[in-house]
DNA sequence: CTACCACTTGACCGATCAGTCAAGTGGACC
DNA sequence: GGTCCACTTGACTGATCGGTCAAGTGGTAG
C-alpha cells in the first residue's frame, strides 16, 4: 500500500512539530507521534534513524518556512518601519492560530527546543544560533535603512540594537508561553518595539498604511 | 543511621536544581539524582512526594535566594543606575560560576523548566509566572527613581520599559544558553541594557563606582 | 532499658521508553 | 506477467521510567 510519495514522512514532521512545539521534546514519546498520525513505529523508523533526526527536520521545516515569510516581511521594497510592524502583526497571527489549534501559548519552537536540548545535543544547540543569527541580520538591514531614511540617529549602534530587538521579542514569546496568556503580546508588543528601536510609534505608522 | 536533620533533604533539592538547570526536567530521572547524592530511592520519596514536587521545592530555594539577592542589589540605599549596573554583574556572575561548575551555561533556570513545563503542569507555569512579575516590579522601582533623579524623561512608560528590560534580559539568557557563549553577556550587556534604559553608559558610570 | 520514630535500604512493580526486525503488500517499471 | 523496491505492519527487545513497600537501623526521649 504505497501511498503518495513522502505522504507518511509529512504527516509526522508536521504532527511532530505540534506535538513538540505545544509540549517538549521529552514530554513526547515517539509512539505518542505514531499514534496521531495513525502509523506504526516501524514505519516511522524507515524515514528516521532516531527521534533526534525528526527533531532537526521538524526544525528544517520550520526553517523553510521561516525564510519565506521573513524575506517578505523584510523585502526592501517595504518600508523599514513597516517592516517592524509587519513582523509583529506576523507574530500575532502565528500565536493565535497555534494557541487556537493547540490550546495553549507556545512561544518561539526553536527557543523551547533548543532551550531543552542545547546542553544534551550540541547539533540542535548549532542549529538553533544559526537561526536566530539570521533573525538578527534581518533587524540589522532594516536598521540600515533606518538611519538611512533618518529616521533613527545614525549614531545607533546597529548591531546591538538587532541584538536587544530579537532579545526582547523572543523573550516576550517565551514569557507569554509561561504565563499561557498572550495579552502583552497582542496589545503592548509593537509599541514596545517601536520605542525600543527609538521611533514613536503615532507619529509614523500613518504613513505605513 | 539518622543524619542531621534535613542533610539528604537539601542535598537532593541541590543536586537536583544543579542537574535539572544544567539540563532539562525531563531528561534528570530521579534515578540519576538519588545516584548523585548517593541515597536510595526510598530516601527520595520519603520527602517527596513525587518528582514534580521536588521541582516545586529545587524553585522555592531558587526563590527565597533570588529574593534576598535582588533586594540588596535594588534597595533603595543604592542609586538607581547602579543597580541596573549591579544586576548584571551579578548575572554574569552567576553565569559563569555555573558554566564553571556545570560544564554548560545554563541560563535563566525559571525559564528552562518553565518553557518546558508550562503547557504540562499548569502550577509550575503559575509559579514561574509570579517570580517574573517580582523581577518586573524590581525594574519598575528602579527606573521611577531614574524619573525622579531627572536621569531618563519623566514622560517614559515605567511599565513597559520594565517590560522591554526583562524580556530583553532573559531573552539574551537563553540564548546564551543556547549558543553555549557567554561573550555577548561578559562583553555587551551592560551597554545594551543602558542603551534599552535610555541613558548612556559612559555619561552615568563614574558617579557610581 | 525500652519504646518510638525519622530515616534508610534494596528489592520490586507495571508502564513506557527508543529502537529492531522479519514478513508482508502493492504500485511501478520492464 | 513478473520482478523489484519503497513502504507498512505487528510483534518484539532490553533499558529505564516514576513510584511502592516491607523490613531494617539507630538516635532520642521517657
Amino acid at each position: 500500500m504505497a501511498r503518495a510519495p513522502n505522504e507518511t514522512r509529512e504527516k509526522l514532521i508536521k504532527t511532530a512539530r505540534e506535538l513538540i512545539w505545544r509540549n517538549s521534546y521529552n514530554a513526547v514519546s515517539v509512539d505518542e507521534i505514531c499514534a496521531s498520525v495513525d502509523v506504526k513505529k516501524g514505519s516511522f523508523y524507515h524515514f528516521f534513524p532516531s527521534k533526534a533526526h525528526l527533531a532537526l527536520e521538524t526544525m528544517e521545516a520550520c526553517t523553510s518556512e521561516m525564510k519565506n515569510k521573513y524575506d517578505d516581511i523584510f523585502s526592501p521594497t517595504r518600508p523599514p518601519l513597516a517592516r517592524f510592524e509587519m513582523v509583529v502583526d506576523f507574530l500575532i497571527t502565528q500565536q493565535k492560530e497555534a494557541f487556537a489549534e493547540l490550546g495553549h501559548v507556545c512561544g518561539c519552537p526553536f527557543m523551547t527546543l533548543g532551550s531543552e536540548l542545547a546542553a544534551q545535543d550540541p547539533a540542535i544547540g548549532q542549529k538553533v544560533s544559526e537561526i536566530f543569527k539570521k533573525k538578527i541580520s534581518y533587524y540589522e538591514s532594516a536598521l540600515h535603512d533606518l538611519i538611512r531614511r533618518d529616521e533613527i540617529p545614525n549614531t545607533t549602534d546597529v548591531s546591538l540594537k538587532a541584538e536587544e530587538i530579537f532579545a526582547f521579542i523572543v523573550g516576550q514569546l517565551m514569557t507569554a508561553r509561561i504565563k499561557n496568556d498572550l495579552g502583552f503580546i497582542e496589545k503592548e508588543m509593537k509599541r514596545a518595539l517601536f520605542d525600543l528601536i527609538g521611533v514613536s510609534k503615532n507619529k509614523n505608522s500613518d504613513l505605513i498604511d
